[in-house]
DNA sequence: CCTGTAGTATTACACTTGTAGTCGATTGAC
DNA sequence: GTCAATCGACTACAAGTGTAATACTACAGG
């Protein structure tokens, strides 16, 4: 039993769509549709395309719910998160997640605030 | 003077062609294609059209060596990491980086030796 | 029954990427 | 000087993506 295949490369547009769903559970075209044209003008049948294409690839699955489709993802946020992240870190970081908060550190890419609360966050990982 | 625009999304393949400039400094493409071919085989050809086609957006130049082309990166290895990772972290942890680190830490993806480095790295930004 | 209308399915098209063949020019070897 | 090797330019093509029009279908209202 193949255990649902990694998400791979997604675009910004379809990690949309799914985060449509992951916050909503299942979502109907037309609810896809309207979250997504608020951020930028969209026809209808643009989402049904992006919808149906990801479910052609095992992302999402739909079930009928009087004529309509109410599509739900197949895949959790974690699991992208952790495939994306890991590609990312592998092509970017030698693989080496040391290297990409070392990175995140130089950059200055976190807020003062949040220093304090990673380093909570090891400590406690340290204990547990 | 337009600063050389975000790199935005690259591919793994076109990744490794930049990996190969940032380490190399300067190739020409039999080297380029050398290096890559290492790994996947390839045609020279190929590496060819790769090259010319990131130096078409912007991210490659080349200077003529004899007959052959001698390219390099005009992206710094840095520039893209930033950038990349500035857009997964909108993209999958609502542009917070202290999600992406708990993220890392919750998913185990750090062995325990880093654990310690990166603390110390986070002691050290606290007082610098 | 007939017909809008709401919804999905089908088709279309431009652009990018991975992949590479072929063309044309240059140059080193005889 | 001729010829083969070398090297970039140009052309090609299948997938995947963003975008959407058009076609088809079923259902609600009259």
């Amino acid at each position: 039993m193949r255990p649902a295949e990694e998400p791979r490369r997604l675009s910004s547009l379809q990690l949309a769509v799914l985060r449509v769903l992951w916050e909503a559970g299942e979502a109907r075209v037309s609810e896809v549709h309207g979250a997504l044209a608020r951020d930028r003008k969209m026809a209808l049948t643009t989402a049904a395309t992006l919808l149906s294409r990801l479910e052609k690839r095992g992302l999402l699955a739909h079930r009928l719910e009087g004529r309509q489709y109410v599509y739900r993802a197949l895949v959790t946020a974690d699991e992208v998160r952790r495939s994306m992240l890991a590609e990312l870190t592998d092509e970017l970081f030698r693989g080496r997640t040391s290297e990409l908060v070392a990175h995140l550190l130089d950059a200055g890419e976190i807020a003062p605030g949040d220093l304090a609360r990673i380093k909570r966050l090891i400590e406690e990982r340290e204990r547990g």
